[in-house]
DNA sequence: TTGACTTAGTTAGCCAGCTAACTATAATGA
DNA sequence: TCATTATAGTTAGCTGGCTAACTAAGTCAA
């Protein structure tokens, strides 16, 4: 997402300010902030999920189907709840296929559907490496208590209220 | 980065965290907030340079070699800053020599190093992209006052120093 | 009832990352 | 001095996103 390592310092700022005055140095240096934290923070979420064989895509689509009470969805429900297109679901649904993790069954109602099963097999990948995030995500935010976590929320909700403005 | 739409209602998470009792309900909320809105910003702002015919590896390198005083640099340190392989700055560098906004120029000290100096239409590109840019970051950033974005990079500072703990 | 449209899913091919292997050049030390 | 090692850059091939075009199935209205 941001590859950028090399984050500019204040005085590299005021120097693109000087040739660009509609530059905002706080706004500036904030989402930049903002933008390498959260590429860190998914790099190494990705990192855990590799040790357990998976990616972050196909990772999802295992939790889409885990919230399901009869572990059950379609592809194209799971594709917009995923945030993927259409075409990319079915490459991430071959993959978990061939893993055993979820099956495909032809619907007998409207022949054009294909319903996505969650297999045992998928429930206990699932069940190996839910505890390992969660205690992870749960060590990386310690540092912050309730107060800040709330202040976080509400800056970010702030923020997300901006991006239409953005485009 | 992270694409999943369908973030985990309170009643999902609290589900979830039956199932596994490691799960911090508000650090997983917090943190795929975090990615959520770290991603929105990124796609905007991709369409925003996508507008002037850049990606976001191009266009780091850009900056990059406006930030040298002599707009000068070589492969590899620019794909150290910039955070991706040598192998993937030879395509970016490729893309940005064939549209003419950089030259490669062989060193004679040291003839393996090849110099990449930003030609004028680099410069003319970015001085028609930063002030567009700056003005979306500006206008994004506007609902947070001074103390929010110092808050929020308080905040982020504390959850990069966890982010090691995540490995 | 049949022609136009819509919907579900897949396939084909593009793109920008990556790793691994390579060439060429420079530096080092027995 | 010359074999080894290190460094700079590139190439080749993989991956997982994407769009666009496609097939098959269902819907609707003249």
């Amino acid at each position: 997402m941001l590859q950028l390592k090399d984050l500019p310092t204040p005085d590299v700022l005021a120097k693109f300010a000087i040739r660009y005055p509609d530059a905002d140095v706080t706004a500036v240096s904030s989402v930049l902030q903002l933008l390498r934290v959260a590429t860190d923070l998914s790099i190494a979420l990705d990192a855990c999920l590799s040790k357990h064989g998976l990616l972050q895509g196909r990772w999802w689509v295992l939790i889409l189907l885990m919230r399901e009470d009869n572990k059950t969805s379609q592809p194209s429900i799971l594709a917009e709840k995923a945030g993927v297109t259409r075409a990319t679901m079915t490459g991430l649904l071959d993959g978990l296929e061939q893993g055993g993790l979820i099956v495909r069954v032809f619907a007998k109602e409207d022949r054009r559907t294909v319903l996505i099963n969650l297999t045992d097999a998928g429930v206990e990948k699932l069940d190996s490496v839910m505890p390992d995030y969660y205690r992870r995500i749960r060590r990386c935010m310690q540092g912050l208590d309730e107060e800040k976590r709330q202040q976080l929320q509400q800056i970010l909700a702030l923020i997300n209220l901006g991006i239409p403005a953005l485009i």
